[in-house]
DNA sequence: ATGTGTGAAGTACTTCACAGCC
DNA sequence: GGCTGTGAAGTACTTCACACAT
């Protein structure tokens, strides 16, 4: 791939797509459980089912990190583990910071996932002075008036946002003046960052409004399927749950 | 799937790209906080801004839906909110069960953003018996025993599992034996279905994964600038790029 | 024989730029 | 004059299919 006038010449070869990079932690998963089970190599079909994708994309997907595999063989398990690893920056140690500890905080402090992969809680931060002490998966919550100095004491470069929505876009601009470059947002806003900032956001909400899209497709279809002679005209109803027909209204925080 | 054809026929000019079916929720939001301001009237140029993405992407997605604007105007913002609404399926009524009431199912089953937009919670299911009828944001939880009654009793055609990784596919099954058809999975597996069921996941760990990738790349970068001109401050000479900061140069210190 | 690595072909999405309507 | 709606152009990602290393 010489053309390379995408968006910059990139210090080497190191054009990996964003949907690569996306996919690489699962693929790390799937490669950290066969570890366990110690199977030393696996083909791409094999991982590639391991991970929910198609055996192609992964083999696409690997020769962008370089030639890790073996012709007529598959891939080393523990290899892989460690050049995936790497790719993403997990051989190094990521402190990160939880402002928000309500519900949704407390279960980011207390998932698993975070501390076994390369990633730290160094604090969890929130704005009510009552929470401040307390211990939430076995952390300490400490006060937001300290968040500047936790980031800095700590060297934090990856925040993660669990306030409610009106909160955390000022949350947000804190995090990014003390130093933070990426920020994982789970309040349901829109987080405007200066240039060179990451967000990514999860939003619950979102995704289940996807899939009641999908789903009514589906009611759609199977109702056409049914009467077979009556879709044509302008959206039919979905019958089956009663249809309130109203128009929602928005959440507060 | 060896058929060339693409996913589906499509009934009509009913072929929304997936890719705006996933923005609509964003516009959606967007819309209805200007709603409640009572503005009447957005131009795509200002609630592009309210959603974070560019304009001519929204006039795009919009124009899938219909012709719902108004030339040298802009959009009707109640009609707009309407006619999204009733895309995304969310003016009916989805009841929803949670399984796996841990931290992370209390959360969701606490997140308000649920509730208000077509969405209510049927009931929270756990395995735990020590669980069972302890309330949890107002709704008493049952045991897993219930499911396949829950589920067939409430019509539910949508489930979240929020389990621990080990149990997500089991009760994946079950739910789909008794009639589910869409998932949202927040457990770290891989979920099996039959054909005809959505499964969307979210993942925590996958995403912060992502964020350490550009993190490391955002160091490396920097540390290769540093022996070229040191630039001060919050600043990146490298003109324009792509919508979202793909190559930055800042530093906290 | 077997399974990777990859050009080339195909598909999906984004952005441009401007005609057309208000 | 202003702003939508949309073909056309551009870019990103996926899938195919097969040469080639082991």
């Amino acid at each position: 791939m010489a053309t390379g006038r995408t968006h910059r010449p990139a210090t080497r070869s190191r054009g990996i797509p964003e949907a690569t990079v996306a996919r690489l932690p699962l693929y790390l998963r799937a490669l950290t459980a066969l570890s366990e089970r110690s199977v030393p190599t696996v083909s791409s079909e094999e991982l590639a089912a391991a991970a929910g994708v198609n055996s192609a994309k992964l083999r696409k997907d690997f020769s962008y990190l370089g030639s890790y595999g073996t012709r007529g063989v598959g891939y080393d398990v523990e290899y892989l583990v460690y050049q995936i690893s790497r790719e993403l920056g997990l051989t190094q140690d990521w402190p990160v910071v939880i402002v928000g500890i309500g519900n949704l905080g407390a279960a980011l402090a207390n998932y698993g996932g975070f501390a076994s992969r390369g990633f730290r809680v160094a604090a969890l931060i929130d704005a009510d002075p009552a929470m401040a002490g307390k211990p939430v998966a076995g952390i300490p919550v400490q006060h937001a008036d300290e968040l500047e100095k936790i980031i800095e004491d700590n060297g934090v470069s990856i925040g993660v946002i669990a306030t409610p929505a009106g909160a955390a876009q000022p949350v947000c601009d804190r995090l990014v003046a003390a130093g933070v470059t990426s920020i994982l947002n789970f309040a349901p806003t829109v987080l405007t960052v200066p240039d060179g900032v990451d967000v990514r956001k999860v939003d619950l909400s979102i995704e289940l409004q996807i899939l009641a899209f999908h789903e009514q497709r589906k009611a759609g279809e199977e109702a056409a399927a049914e009467g077979a002679a009556q879709a044509a005209g302008p959206r039919s109803e979905t019958a089956d749950k009663g249809p309130d027909g109203d128009v929602p209204a928005v959440m507060p925080a």
